[in-house]
DNA sequence: TACGACACCTAGCGTGTCGACATATAGCGC
DNA sequence: GCGCTATATGTCGACACGCTAGGTGTCGTA
């Protein structure tokens, strides 16, 4: 039943991600961090889908790594958007905005 | 990359095929010709896609089937919203308003 | 010293979508 | 009658994604 509890991304979290990178270059924990707190705990992603995401991301050159101390002094992966990234991230708030306006006029549909 | 082609449901297969159908009782293939029609040629959901969905809906007790002939006189499997099928219809509804309206708030997010 | 929060990671599983293929009938032009 | 297109249903294998469940190690605090 694609999940079990009650949280989905449905194929979103790529673009959620690059556009959290996109407000500034950040490691995967405070990705995941910032993620739930801008939508108010809606999207709670797991650290099983967050790494794997990331190393897509990366592998497909839309992200760049690296290692870095966090405030707190601790080792973490801080994660830039490249030229890429920005041109992907683009791309797929189109698809995105196309995907829910197709939607929308199916939902709308009344007869 | 999810795709290759052009068109992605992302998981809002199941969610169109139980509102078309909800707008009258239909078979698989014209739902298809429907959905392509009032998105406006945005979804062309394939028939590997189509007919596994319409099974996985009827096995969840959301959909009911029945063969009859369709207007040019061919034998085809009109599928008919439960009443279970409409309760889940209108979770699905809200929970995909719910969806995007979390996406909307990270993507709204400058700074 | 024990614990939770921080921060990274992987392996295995389930499931949904796609591409390709298979089948069959109705209606049309030739 | 023959071939073609549109209608109509279906299966199968490959693949990508997200989840569960496990693992490592550090820092701060009670």
């Amino acid at each position: 039943m694609t999940q079990g509890k009650a949280e989905y991304v449905k194929g979103t979290l790529d673009l959620l991600i690059l556009k959290i990178v996109a407000l500034g270059p950040n490691h995967g924990y405070a990705i995941a961090q910032r993620l739930q707190q801008i939508s108010k705990d809606f999207f709670q992603i797991h650290q099983g889908s967050l790494y794997p995401a990331l190393h897509r991301l990366e592998d497909r050159g839309w992200l760049e790594a690296e290692w870095k101390d966090t405030e707190t002094g601790r080792d973490a992966k801080f994660y830039t958007l490249t030229r890429k990234g920005r041109k992907h991230l683009e791309a797929e708030l189109v698809n995105w905005e196309r995907l829910t306006e197709a939607v929308a006029l199916v939902l709308r549909t009344a007869e």
